[in-house]
DNA sequence: GTAGTCTCTGTAGTAACTACAGAAGCAAGG
DNA sequence: CCTTGCTTCTGTAGTTACTACAGAGACTAC
C-alpha cells in the first residue's frame, strides 16, 4: 500500500534550495515561531508543504526588503488573520522606507567626511598622519 | 603630606560625559582590551588619566566614522608602537570608504524597490494588497 | 554622620543569525 | 540486506557592539 505520512513534503534541504534561506536558519525561524513546527518523518525529519515553502519565501523577500524580524512577524500575523487593509501595509512600508531613507542620509554624510579626511593624506612613508591627528580630536 | 596616588584621575563618569561615551561601554572596552585597565582609588574606582582620555576620544571619533572595533584596534596598536605610515592609514580608510559606499549602493536599490512597491499600493481599505503579493513571491 | 550620587562586579539580554559536535536518518547501489 | 555517503537531527556556543540590570560599596557635601 502507498505511502500515506511521507507522501509530498519537503525536506529542509529543499526549502533551503528553493527560497535561498539556509539551513540553520530555517531551524532558527522555527525557534523563534516566525515558521511553524513542520511535520516529522517516521525518522524525525522535517517536511514542509507548500504553504511553509510561502511563508518562507515571504520571510526572505521581506528581509531582502530590509524588513526585521519582528516587522515580518507583525506583516505575516495580518496576514495569517486576513485582518489587514491595503492602507495599513501601505502604512509599514512607509515607514520602514523613510528609516532607509535616514540611513542613507547618514552614510553619505559618513562617506564625505571619510572622503575628506583620507584626501588629506600624503599617502607618504612618513608616520604623521592627518588621518590619525583627525580620529584624535575630539567632536 | 600631599596626596601622591589619587591627584588628578578622571573618575569614569567624567569620562563619560568628556567624550560622550556611555559609562557601561567603557567598562566593556577595557573588558575586550580596546581601553588599558586604568589605576584604581584606594576604594577600587577608576582613575583615568590624559592619555586614556584621547585614547577614548580616539575610539569614539572612529566609531562614529563607522570603523569597526577590530579596525580600531588595528588603527591603535599601530599607533601604540608608532609604526605606521600615512600610507598605510590611508589604505584602511580607503578600504573603508569602499565598503561605506557598497552599503549606500544597496541601500539606494532598496529604496527604489521600496518605493515601487509602495507606489502601487491603492491604500484602501481592502485587504488586497500588491505589497503582500509582492512580498509573497519569490527572488 | 548621613544623605545622595557615583561606581563597583557579574551576569544576562539585544538582533539575526552562524558554527560547530556527535549522532542518527535516508536513498541508492551491489 | 548491507554499506556508503549525503542529509538532517539536537543542543549549545559564538558573533557584533553594546545595554541593562541587581545589589553592594565608595565618595562628596553638609
Amino acid at each position: 500500500m502507498p505511502d500515506i505520512t511521507n507522501s509530498r513534503g519537503y525536506p529542509i534541504g529543499a526549502m533551503s534550495t528553493h527560497t535561498g534561506v539556509n539551513i540553520e536558519t530555517i531551524r532558527y525561524y522555527e525557534r523563534i515561531d516566525l515558521m511553524p513546527k513542520p511535520d516529522r518523518t517516521a525518522g524525525g525529519n522535517r517536511q514542509y508543504n507548500h504553504d511553509q515553502l510561502k511563508r518562507l519565501s515571504f520571510i526572505k523577500t521581506s528581509r531582502e526588503f530590509g524588513f526585521s524580524i519582528d516587522e515580518i512577524r507583525d506583516l505575516l500575523e495580518m496576514v495569517d488573520r486576513q485582518d489587514f487593509t491595503c492602507g495599513e501595509v501601505h502604512g509599514l512600508a512607509i515607514e520602514h522606507l523613510a528609516s532607509v531613507r535616514e540611513k542613507i542620509v547618514g552614510l553619505k554624510k559618513l562617506e564625505e567626511a571619510l572622503a575628506g579626511m583620507a584626501s588629506k593624506c600624503s599617502q607618504g612613508d612618513v608616520p604623521d598622519c592627518p588621518i590619525v591627528e583627525t580620529l584624535f580630536e575630539p567632536r
